[in-house]
RNA sequence: GCACCCGUAGCUCAGCUGGAUAGAGUAUCUGACUUCGAAUCAGAGGGUCACAAGUUCGAAUCUUGUCGGGUGUACCA
């Protein structure tokens, strides 16, 4: 909607006003939405600034009211202005004219289709999240990340960006070498037992990745104990790494159906990805070599040939001055020869933004219902068909948990020295906190806690121990639970409906509970927050677009259609009265807000925070439910309201509807 | 030691680049289904915005300090 130009157009009333009145260049115009609709629609307070600026540039000394006095003019010049007043010590309080305003929101989208997003030559962005280590089932921490990154994906989308997700594959890391360990050590299996394991585990309908989650937590238990096991830890990894051997081999069926296995299970939140890049062939296809070239050349690097780093090679750093403990550079290649996890990920951050000058290979991963399919990368050159464009973009947001924010910064910088022309506003770190246990939460899964861990405020989930809540169990309790509800509702349904809806549910109510917190806001899990239907939920205000969808269900099983209606919205005048009556500024400030959506994406991408658009949704949804509460739409009599009415309550459940798709929540036929 | 994050209602959290009377949800209590759907709505109580100083027309927001909590600071990933 037009919401947001108009804004801009007045801040530049105000720009353009100030220069040719007081020869003041403003840079940039704060507005603020009143505190109630009754006092306007949209307030400058910047009579304030321009006083102290006048002063400082003339030593002349002016009143804020008489400069808001000359700006209040120029506002209301603007035809979609209705009248501005001044108010307070000299605020500017602009009022819309609502009923032109009505009849221009009443036919546009609420979020206008970009064509860029579609363009294949604009730029492209990167966002990589997810990143589970494939040795095991994901917990509700991998899902915030992977929600975070999908919802800012889709804010991209929204606000007309290209943009390429990835979710890296750390094939060769030592979380998988302990699960091969795992099954070759403790199980004592070969490549056909688990194979027939995985067999049997699909039969009795158990999963794969559940089975490698307690594999997993019982490994590190034994490492406690058996010394012999966990130095052979060195030696897995070191076959897994060089490929080529029956070890390998078995760790790549044990990663690939691990990937396999979370990629069906973010699919469950409405999660895809474009492309799977792997570690292995990062090693394999020398990118580590050519990235250590560059730097060599471009001398951003050193070899230590004295102290404590002598025999590596290491990128100096200011990031922090450094003591007698702890150093200011970093490793990344160790006196050993190999190359550090931050000296891999510089390389990855290379390619992603097309600055290495090699290239993966691709296969095929997978194919999503209707069509989309997602790509792996792969070390031979297979002839694949049809590959898509991957990497070379322009920037590259990295979804990674807070605690990961120095290597984070490393690798930022360390691209930047390598390629100064690239600078470091081309890598984002989308830094988030973790989700934690709260003592209690951790007992519930069954956990026995120390008397230590239960003084803290939170434990944190931990893989290794195999504590946390898995993704797959809480998605299947969330749709038992809704399916009781539907079932309590709407018993007609077929079973399909009714599992369809619980699903809908299920998700809505899990995305917005990860998103309503700001992303530097621990989450300390709780069951009952978590699994609630009620209060601030994504099923509140489902429910919210529901209820306004079944008026129009109801409107045109009478035969009348929404577009009768938008025909009908035309006569200025006559919805000026609507809108002058007692209860017009109710009407009118639920208009306002529904316009507001493409604003408040626009903030989201800028401030790069889901939560915005997650607090924005809750609140709109509320506003309709009031709205819903104190007009009766189809009963209205007086004909010129209900035609406000139905327009104002299909502008909403529009913009509602987007908001929630844009969260990757849909909304249900009935609920 | 150093770096980053946090401290707002009983609890869980919002509060945008400083702006009008500090807001939600939840919990507690009270009311509303013969109505376009009660997974809803209305009302009540509940705050020294950790503390102190500073910046200014104006501070929960910016600066400094103090206290309390978290995370990081690996030749782990």
């Amino acid at each position: 909607m037009k919401f947001l130009q108009l804004q801009e157009t007045l801040r530049e009333t105000v720009r353009v006003t100030a220069r040719n009145e007081f020869d003041i260049e403003l840079e940039n115009v704060g507005s603020e939405i009143p505190p109630k609709t009754e006092l306007g629609d949209v307030a400058f307070p910047i009579a304030f600034e321009l006083a102290k600026k006048i002063k400082q540039t003339t030593g002349e000394k002016q009143n804020p009211r008489e400069i808001a006095e000359k700006l209040k003019a120029a506002l209301e010049e603007n035809e979609a202005v209705e009248r501005v007043e001044v108010a307070g010590a000299g605020y500017l309080n602009v009022f819309f004219n609502r009923a032109k305003f009505l009849i221009e929101s009443a036919n546009a989208e609420p979020l206008p289709k970009l064509k860029s997003s579609e363009n294949k030559t604009s730029p492209k962005v990167c966002v990589e999240h997810t990143s589970v280590n494939p040795n095991k089932a994901a917990h509700i921490g991998h899902v915030r990340n992977a929600v975070l990154g999908d919802t800012f994906v889709r804010i991209l989308r929204a606000i007309g960006k290209r943009v390429e997700i990835q979710y890296y594959i750390d094939n060769t890391g030592v979380q998988v070498a302990d699960v091969v360990i795992g099954f070759t050590n403790l199980e004592n299996m070969s490549l056909a037992d688990i194979k027939n394991l995985d067999e049997k585990l699909a039969a009795e309908n158990n999963s794969f990745d559940f089975y490698c989650w307690d594999l997993y937590a019982k490994v590190g238990l034994a490492y406690q104990t058996d010394e012999e096991l966990k130095a052979k830890r060195a030696e897995v990894l070191h076959l897994i790494e060089e490929g080529n051997n029956p070890t390998a081999e078995l760790a790549d069926y044990v990663v690939t159906r691990n990937v396999q296995c979370i990629v069906a299970t973010m699919e469950r939140f409405g999660i895809r990805y474009d492309l799977l890049p792997r570690e292995s062939e990062i090693l394999h296809l020398h990118f580590w070599k050519k990235a250590f070239e560059e730097m060599q050349k471009r001398e951003v690097i050193k070899f230590e040939t004295e102290g404590k780093n002598a025999g590596c090679w290491v990128m100096p750093f200011e990031l922090h001055s450094g003591n007698d403990e702890h150093d200011a550079d970093k490793i990344l290649v160790r006196s050993n020869g190999t190359v550090t996890y931050t000296g891999k990920d510089i390389a990855y951050q290379m390619w992603k933004l097309g600055l290495l000058g090699l290239d993966f290979y691709y296969n095929l991963f997978h194919t999503y219902a209707g069509g989309k399919q997602v790509w792996i990368t792969t070390a031979e050159d297979l002839q694949s068909e049809n590959v898509p464009e991957f990497g070379k973009n322009e920037t590259v947001y990295n979804v990674i948990d807070s605690r990961q924010s120095y290597p984070q910064e490393v690798v930022k910088k360390g691209v930047a020295t390598i390629f100064p022309e690239k600078g470091e506003a081309a890598s984002v770190h989308l830094s988030y906190e973790m989700v934690a246990l709260s003592p209690s939460a951790a007992e519930e899964l069954g956990f026995v806690i120390s008397d230590e861990d239960k003084q803290k405020s939170f434990i944190e989930m931990s893989g290794r121990r195999g504590l946390g809540v898995k993704a797959d169990d809480l998605i299947n309790r969330l749709e038992a639970n809704a399916l009781k509800e539907v079932e309590a509702r709407h018993a007609d349904l077929s079973v399909e409906e009714k599992q369809k809806t619980a699903h809908i549910i299920a998700v809505g109510a899990l995305r917005y509970f990860l998103l309503k917190f700001t992303r530097n806001t621990v989450i300390i899990f709780d069951f009952k927050e978590a699994l609630s239907f009620e209060g601030e939920t994504g099923c509140f205000c489902q429910y919210s677009a529901v209820r306004a969808n079944s008026i129009f269900r109801k409107l045109s099983e009478k035969g009348e259609e929404v577009s009768n209606f938008k025909e009908q919205i035309s006569d200025a005048k006559k919805i000026a009265e609507i809108f002058n009556a007692v209860d017009g500024n109710e009407i009118w400030s639920v208009l306002t807000l529904a316009s507001r959506l493409e604003e408040t994406v626009s903030q989201a991408a800028m401030a790069i925070e889901p939560a915005l658009l997650a607090k924005y949704t809750f609140q709109l949804a509320k506003a309709f439910n009031l709205f819903y509460h104190n007009h009766k739409i189809i009963a209205q009599e007086n004909p010129i309201k209900r035609h406000v009415l139905v327009a104002v309550a299909d502008i909403t459940r529009r913009s509602l509807t987007s908001a929630l798709n844009t969260l990757g929540i849909e909304v249900p036929e009935r609920m």
